[in-house]
DNA sequence: GATGAATGAGCTTTCATTCAT
DNA sequence: CATGAATGAAAGCTCATTCAT
């Protein structure tokens, strides 16, 4: 009867993005959550204090994915520009895979006034990158009069904002290089040390 | 009683604004903003179709605001640089004075599907940054190997989400010109024609 | 279509008393009130503030009309003994015709936290039977040592105890008119001014 | 860990009567208790039916002590009229004391339909004053033309409505000694055999 | 006996929307 | 145009109770 993954907190959470997914927070209701997940109304409070305790579980699993992903396509590239390629490539991927979810996270978050648990969500996220970032200082690819966090932060938005406006609703009258081409070299003519 | 500029629309439309900028959409209710518009509940559906009829309507009239402040104050100035400058300031400004607003119009746009209209919101301001950036590369400012429409709405929104970032929630451990500083510069190597 | 009786806050406060009467208010549902009122769901919350809300205004029914019943009955009694008679008899109809809204009231207000409000709605009751007192000192049909505030209430409180204990569950082992004239005597043999 | 007097079944009705004393019946709920108790939700079905369950085993313990107490109390007193005195100096200590629970004993025998057992907890309490009463019949002390019965269930009554008139909620506008007095002489004037 | 995770019916309350006046 | 009483669907959440271990 029982599965090995079917902890019930990962069954809800799971029917909880795909619900939500569809149907925005607001518009989704427990009832619907949990009749998909499989368990009893109640059961959802045994495992999330309320609904919107749901939110930061949502962002925090669906960031620590896409992280994994990231730091292992990029410990295989050398220089910095390949590997802020292959951030580009996976922004663009998860953002088109995850489209809802991600706007909800984005919307959640700061509608449900849970900034704070936001910043810590993305911390290991900014951290990797403020890591890449200085490597690539040290390794003189990139210039080094740049305040690093504020251009991590700063690069990983422009990248997630890119690919949001490409595929969440309205830009797409071009290809897909283009946009992805005019990102890149957007960015290394402000960072690439000559 | 009543006062010429008191169009219903207007008076309804204001205190829509205020109250959802303090509780956020959802937990905003209609009989509590027509409670402070000072009319009656079935008044409001003469002017707005539904509830969420509210968020273009107000993205519209703040984004008005701000494209008209920032069309005045760049008209005197003469270059691009300048010009990118007074967008910065007005947009760290914009941003710190109707934070809860635009998080509303972020989220609200995003989460209720009406993502077509955002970008009949936007299309102005797009438009008149286009032009702007048009300009500069006709007076060999910048660059002209740049898709203009893909940057203007690219810089458009980094300097949104820049005064975001400082503002609503959590960067505030630097001091505001370094942050300021530090966007236009980027962008500034990114652009500058040398 | 409308009923000139039609109040709805006297709708749903008839249909209040009557469900509540058979099943008490914890065990009776909102739903179920305003099924048998006729009226919608949200109806019930433009007349009271919540559920408990209901409470005062069924005690407040109740005892507004036993006490004008109480007085036109006594109005035309001469002796003291007589009204007291009057008292009893009107109590123990009451009691009988109303016990289980009298068990809800007692404890409705006792468990709901209303103390103040059960004063509040006691208080004619108890300025009538006072003021019956005082004329019977007067009329030195009564002792005249005795702290008038203190034994109307005590006597309201034994009249109406000694109802309950007859009609509301226990005590029915002896005649009616027994424990009456018990009770009358109980009462006399004390205040009687020999 | 365990301790001798630590019958679960006492646990739990003592963490209930500490948590209902609270919070009232429908406040309480079984999990809290339980917590409290330090024993599994499950245990107290062991011990209790149902939820209403307790108040009758509340009242019968809070009885059984008031009972025991009163007992030792008077047996050292000679005549009726000091027995009734330490039993109305008995009845406002515990009414004091035990002010929520009392209210809760009142309330919830009405509320919850147990009425049958209110009788069986009651009936040790009403036997010892029945007895105490035909003993002062036969010493002369009072007279010989009541009711026992009845009288004896109307004074206990009377003593415990002044005692929770008095503390639980309104009536203390005069001295405790005052009103203790006024019950006093209102019951020897009654019953005293002159 | 003891546990505590799981259940699911049922509750109060909210609120966008309608419509007779 | 304006009103606001009435609507009723739908939501989040609680909690007494069960039962496999």
């Amino acid at each position: 009867m029982t599965n090995p993954t079917d902890g019930k907190f990962d069954v809800i959470l799971k029917a909880a993005i795909e619900v939500i997914s569809e149907k925005g927070l607001d518009k989704s209701s427990i009832s619907e959550i949990v009749k998909l997940a499989g368990v009893a109304q109640g059961t959802f409070y045994l495992y999330f204090k309320s609904k919107k305790d749901l939110i930061p579980a949502i962002a925090d699993k669906l960031l620590a994915i896409t992280l994994a992903d990231v730091k292992v396509k990029t410990e295989q590239k050398e220089t910095f520009w390949e590997k802020l390629d292959v951030l580009i490539d996976e922004t663009f991927q998860t953002t088109n895979t995850h489209q809802d979810i991600i706007v909800l996270v984005y919307s959640g978050l700061a509608v449900h006034h849970s900034l704070e648990k936001w910043e810590a969500v993305y911390q290991p996220y900014y951290d990797w990158f403020e890591q890449v970032m200085r490597e690539a200082i040290e390794n003189e690819e990139i210039i080094d009069s740049i305040h690093v966090g504020w251009t991590a932060r700063s690069l990983i938005n422009m990248i997630e904002n890119a690919a949001e406006r490409y595929y969440i609703g309205y830009e797409q009258d071009e290809e897909l290089a283009v946009y992805r081409a005019e990102l890149f070299h957007f960015i290394k003519r402000s960072l690439e040390r000559l």
